[in-house]
DNA sequence: TAGCCGTGGTG
DNA sequence: TCACCAAGGCT
């Protein structure tokens, strides 16, 4: 669960689905991850993108073998200490992987409760704790149909009740919907302003690690060189990925990823 | 807290 | 074609 939910950071289940089954094939415990290698970590970790979440994840399987006994923690807090484990992924994990009465709010949550309890078209920006107050008054008392209603409104979120055509002729919460009642009327609110990509770091970035990712061992300058033109860019982005812990650089003046 | 951090599918 | 979007977290 731990593993899928880092994966799921803004990333679709349908990537991620091949590259969980064969993690967990290869790190079936804690303490098997936190043996490995990070650059076979973030060679496994492919593409699904932000690989800093595969160097998070690797040092929270360090942390769950050291400190706690190689399982990973139900408690929301040690779970939040845990790197990379924020406040959705730490309730994700108490709710669907141990079974606990425990709001989980992720953008899809948000999206269904700010249509159906709300009637407003979509989210507006969070509100973390009126957000997880908002969640609670739907939940059930006991814990594991609570959790079962938290995956319900994930589920519901993700697969009906959609950002852009939400399929409201189907959904079977549509009675008592608010966002039905008021006619469905549009979103108002401030949008998050969308991410450029093109030309940006995060695509430089991106290019030089799939050079390191590719390599059996380590590249010479040059191979990453051909990866970006602008070179004042690429210097830059590949002195980020060193200082990220994504590349090394070695004795000779070789990149590889990290050890 | 707004902006950054990858990648690829889609309407 | 190209914004927009996808089960966030960190600083």
């Amino acid at each position: 669960m731990l593993v899928s939910e880092f994966m799921l950071q803004q990333t679709p289940v349908p990537r991620v689905e091949p590259v969980w089954l064969a993690w967990m094939q290869q790190w079936p415990l804690p303490s098997a991850l936190a043996a490995a290698r990070r650059a076979d970590v973030l060679r496994a970790w492919g593409k699904l993108g932000y690989p800093r979440r595969a160097l998070r994840l690797h040092a929270a399987a360090e942390v769950i073998a050291a400190e706690h006994g190689d399982v990973v923690p139900a408690d929301l807090d040690a779970l939040e200490a845990l790197p990379g484990v924020g406040s959705y992924t730490a309730r994700a994990v108490a709710a669907f992987g141990y079974g606990r009465r425990c709001p989980v709010v992720d953008t899809n949550v948000r999206r269904v409760v700010a249509r159906a309890v709300h009637g407003h078209g979509d989210a507006g920006p969070a509100r973390t704790a009126a957000d997880l107050a908002d969640v609670d008054a739907l939940l059930p008392a006991a814990d594991r149909p609570a959790a079962v209603v938290s995956a319900g409104l994930m589920e519901l979120g993700a697969v009906i009740c959609t950002a852009r055509t939400p399929r409201c002729g189907i959904c079977p919460v549509r009675a008592a919907c608010a966002w039905q009642a008021a006619g469905r009327p549009e979103y108002t609110g401030p949008r998050k302003p969308v991410q450029t990509y093109a030309g940006t770091d995060r695509q430089v970035r991106g290019r030089l690690l799939d050079v390191l990712r590719g390599s059996d061992g380590p590249v010479e300058r040059a191979a990453l060189d051909a990866a970006w033109g602008d070179g004042a860019q690429r210097d830059r982005c590949l002195d980020s990925l060193l200082v990220d812990g994504l590349a090394e650089q070695l004795d000779d003046g070789r990149f590889a990823l990290p050890a």
